[in-house]
RNA sequence: GCGCCCGUAGCUCAGCUGGAUAGAGUAACCGGCUUCGAACCGGUUGGUCGGGAGUUCGAAUCUCUCCGGGCGCGCCA
């Protein structure tokens, strides 16, 4: 149909032309004109078992490819701010990179992993001084606490062990932590100005070493903790990439010097800047400020060069959709250094919007009002967390009913398809009680008897999954894989409803069940790659 | 105000590199267990694909515009 208009015939006469030319084949039954030009070609029946040939043949490796090999991918993903623990936000993205990544390992490429640990800068200001002031306040001060620090429970975890370790060495009075402090948003002042200049204090009172102790203390506790959560997720990494490196390393420095010899940047008003309006960005950047201290853009542009340096095909990175207008200047230093803009691909995860008794709930590290990514999984289980996750579009908003996946988990498709595996496996247990022996190895086995519609419809499932893995991949759509597993669980189960497996034809039974065990195995292949269990029982 | 993302069945979502009567789950209703696991299967009901215009032999899919929702527009990160 796309060709005829080029032709300029139509389509259906078009279609008569190309059926005549093409040879006969044992495989194909017959090929049929249908709709407006349509080809439909009829297998026939030996054409669908080389599907369980091949399955049988690679077990595991069914589905793999060769497509990017030799080709190395840098995907990047999580790397939330070391502040707080991971909420369910943070899951999405984890979910979606640690499966996008394993994805791509299947069609051949090597993918490394990394999180960028943002150690540095502001905010790990505010988190050490609220964890001091937490500590002040377990030493017995009396304060009031910013309404811009870090309020979670987890802070005072921190203070606590700072507290035992440290007993009242790091206190100091309620009035010289405050002294000189701008007012506070609720005393009618600026809620910015008021934390920074707890900050200073901090920084003044405790001294540089003291107040790094304490910083360290904080981060080492909240870091530690996400890295576990992640690791419990089944979601690993080959690298925490320490953005404070890039400073110890020359990096930054290193960075900033590349961009310079582009001739893209300025000075003006004592500030070095990134011309990246010449690129299609919004407005310029700054990159070193007045002060002389880098941005976090002249961070991000150093990471991105040494990742550039370190020699990929490729780099990804998953951030969040709050992200997304970032995305430009990022883009514009590579446009700038003279480097393919699509040698970086930038996914943005949207957001999950949680609902708890059938309310928005809003949540914010800030002020310590969240549910944790551990909270979740340990109410409805990693398998249903991850999948749940990944079987929706990325780019798609997302509605996450807390109260309906902790009452009714069964809900989630995740277990029809274990379920559909557990059955399987359950098959053959049974075939073992009724003293029968099944060897998918023979060589006499006939598919010639597997002629049911049901059996024909599952044959074809399975022919389709290395190319939904291969295009699930190159796409960066994990959710596909899962719909694809329900799909293929669905014909399973129709299947077993209307179909005995353990006859007493043998012939019969033996065809039967190499079939179900390649169903199961495609099965496993699947959730293996969504990071997903596949049970022998539930 | 400008920019990006989204809008498909009551609800949650697929389908979007243009193709045949728009699909699942769930909810509602009907039916199926003395037989390999009923955490299952079959069926029925349910849709102006947000509205409008355009391109095309053909549009949920591409373009424009409007409406509705989310996010972003710092010498924060």
């Amino acid at each position: 149909m796309v060709l005829a208009k080029q032709l300029g015939t139509n389509p259906r006469q078009l279609a008569e032309k190309i059926i005549a030319a093409i040879p006969e084949s044992e495989l194909v039954k017959k090929i049929e004109l249908a709709g407006p030009g349509f080809i439909n070609f009829f297998m026939a029946p030996a054409a669908y078992h080389e599907v369980i040939h091949a399955i049988i043949k690679q077990g595991d490796n069914y589905g793999y490819s060769e497509t990017g090999k030799g080709k190395k991918i840098l995907l990047e993903y999580v790397s939330a701010n070391p502040t707080g623990p991971l909420h369910v936000g943070h899951g999405r993205g984890a979910a979606y990179g640690a499966t996008l990544a394993t994805l791509l390992e299947t069609v051949g490429y090597q993918v490394d992993r990394e999180y960028y640990v943002n150690d540095a800068g502001r905010q790990m200001d505010i988190l050490a001084t609220s964890i001091w002031l937490r500590y002040l306040d377990l030493c017995g001060e009396k304060l009031t606490f910013p309404t811009n620090g870090y309020q979670g429970d987890y802070i005072w975890d921190v203070a606590a062990t700072l507290h035992r370790d440290n007993k009242t060495a790091y206190q100091h009075s309620t009035d010289t932590v405050f002294q000189a402090v701008p007012d506070d948003e609720p005393a009618g002042g600026d809620k910015e100005k008021h934390i920074d200049g707890l900050i200073a204090n901090a920084k003044k009172l405790l001294g540089a070493e003291i107040y790094r102790k304490v910083l360290d203390t904080g981060l080492d506790a909240i870091l530690g903790d996400i890295r576990k959560d992640l690791q419990e997720f089944g979601v690993i990494y080959d690298e925490w990439f320490r953005e404070r490196s890039l400073v110890d390393s020359g990096a930054l420095k290193h960075g900033i010097e590349r961009l310079k010899k582009t001739g893209h940047t300025f000075e003006k008003a004592g500030a070095l800047w990134f011309r990246s309006t010449d690129f299609g960005d919004e407005k310029d950047r700054v990159l070193i400020r007045e002060n002389g201290a880098p941005t976090y853009f002249a961070s991000d542009i150093a990471y991105h060069v040494n990742k550039l340096e370190r020699g990929y095909d490729q780099l990804i990175d998953i951030w969040g959709a709050d992200h997304h207008g970032y995305v430009p200047r990022v883009k514009a230093v590579l446009a700038a250094l003279g480097e393919a803009t699509e040698k970086l691909d930038v996914a943005l995860v949207q957001f999950a919007v949680l609902y708890q008794n059938g309310k928005k709930m809003q949540m914010s590290t800030r002020s310590g009002e969240f549910v944790t990514l551990r909270e979740l999984r340990h109410e409805v289980g990693n398998d249903a967390a991850r999948f749940f996750y990944v079987m929706r579009k990325s780019e798609q908003h997302m509605d996450f009913d807390l109260d309906l996946a902790k009452s009714q988990s069964n809900e989630n498709p995740v277990y029809y398809i274990q379920y559909a595996h557990a059955r399987i496996c359950s098959v053959f247990r049974q075939l073992k009680e009724k003293q029968f022996s099944f060897d998918i190895k023979q060589n006499n086995l006939d598919f010639n008897l597997l002629s049911e519609d049901h059996e024909r419809d599952l044959m074809v499932t399975l022919s389709k999954y290395p190319e939904l893995i291969e295009n699930a991949a190159l796409n960066h759509d994990p959710h596909h894989v899962g719909h694809y597993l329900r799909d293929l669980a669905n014909d399973f189960h129709t299947y077993y409803n209307a179909h005995t497996f353990i006859t007493d034809d043998a012939k019969i039974r033996d065809a039967r069940l190499a079939l179900i065990s390649t169903v199961r195995q495609v099965i496993k292949n699947g959730l293996s790659i969504l990071g997903v269990s596949a049970p022998e029982s539930m």
